[in-house]
DNA sequence: CGCGGCTTTGATGTTCATCAAGTAAAGTGG
DNA sequence: CCACTTTACTTGATGAACATCAAAGCCGCG
């Protein structure tokens, strides 16, 4: 990891109001008191599947995609998720050791809290739990919904959803670079690099987006919305 | 529904121990009065897509599937689940109405609770609040691992991970009755009807299985693994 | 019996993965 | 900064995997 250090500023983080709302300035200083926070680079992994889970982890800013080895040694990827999704969420209470990866697609910065910490606090402060248990449960809905999604699509609408997610959740624009390969996306809709290829130069060829290396421009959202939601 | 009422014998369901197993005997009590318990017959419904959410709903004995309808009108099952893995784990507190459905493969009975008795359970009891969250993050793990590892196989690979699902998890026998049609493996894997009959049939050739009508025997689980963990 | 739904199998066409060859881009060492 | 190497990207051709269509068999139920 490339930084890490301690700062007491979390009375002013955003991510505040996200899950820890329900906690007393005095919880807040303590938090900071047990928390640090570590700066990766682009490309850096941040979470080693097989790794034992001692931290409660959630992004403070960045962009990282989470995936796993599948038995014939690629990468599934499970999702792509930016700031206040946590990354720690899935099964920290329940598992000994995360069965995904974590890496940062741009420079991320991710805040860590001791576990046992976190546990306390959730024993103490029932408001503090009942929150987690929602902002935890939602995110999973979201890792649900879109692998089902995705398995419902064909290769056409699997390339249309991912191009709309990036443009609607994580870059909120229709001109965005691309924060991964080619491949990447295959690994994350399933399909063959060739193929996904071959998809976005037809959607070039159709006019419904315009392709610069990594950097894409949504010009038909209409004809790619339809494409997603027919294929 | 086909029938509903009250016992208050918590004090003894094998449910205790999953997740209300820090809760005091008064709490259990208190449960009891605040529960009622529902009985479906097979095929029934039991959650509709779009309903309010405003109850506590776990499984006490038969098996259910959880499906949601996809926008052209069909079925897409999210997963088959039986006892003491929650009917209503996966959004409850974080969303108004449930995105998906359930109903009853078999005979089932399930316990209701009252949403906001739970919540007050929670908040003042941190110890409980740890127990639901761990369980709900196992759940719902097991549905992402599941998502995944059906979109990584091919045709064969999801038959046979669906047989070994059956024989392994749900019946422990590699002998027992389908509760599905064929049709519903078809949309719980996502593949054709047709191609869902013709794998069976190739295993039934090759010596790996045994068919009649819904009744399989598996006699050859080392190949089904094979298949599974290959495709 | 006879009807309707589920199942089965074959034939056909579409979709997709794979292989291969070539081009562009990006890193590497002098 | 340039030559070299490697990695990512692109496109075409081919074959495998899968969906779809159609026809026939089976089984439960009125």
């Amino acid at each position: 990891m490339a930084t890490s250090g301690r700062y007491c500023i979390c009375e002013h983080c955003d991510f505040r109001d996200v899950v820890f709302a329900n906690l007393s300035e005095d919880d807040i200083q303590e938090l900071c008191n047990h928390k640090e926070e570590h700066s990766y680079r682009k490309g850096e992994i941040i979470i080693h599947q097989g790794e034992k889970i001692s931290y409660f982890k959630y992004l403070k800013s960045g962009l990282v995609k989470v995936y796993r080895k599948t038995s014939d040694d690629d990468e599934q990827i499970i999702t792509i998720t930016k700031p206040f999704e946590f990354v720690s969420s899935m099964a920290i209470f329940e598992a000994e050791k995360y069965n995904f990866s974590v890496s940062a697609l741009e420079d991320t910065v991710v805040c860590v809290v001791n576990l046992d910490y976190i546990k306390s606090l959730l024993i103490n402060n029932g408001r503090f739990a009942i929150g987690l248990l929602t902002k935890i449960a939602g995110i999973n809905d979201k890792i649900i919904r879109q692998c089902l999604d995705i398995r419902q699509r064909n290769l056409t609408g699997r390339v249309a959803y991912v191009l709309l997610y990036f443009a609607k959740e994580i870059y909120s624009s229709h001109l965005f670079d691309l924060p991964v390969s080619r491949k990447e996306i295959a690994d994350y809709i399933g399909m063959s690099t060739a193929n996904v290829i071959r998809t976005l130069s037809d959607f070039r060829n159709d006019g419904i987006i315009k392709v610069f290396g990594k950097t894409i421009e949504i010009t038909d959202i209409g004809r790619l919305e339809l494409l997603s939601s027919r294929g």
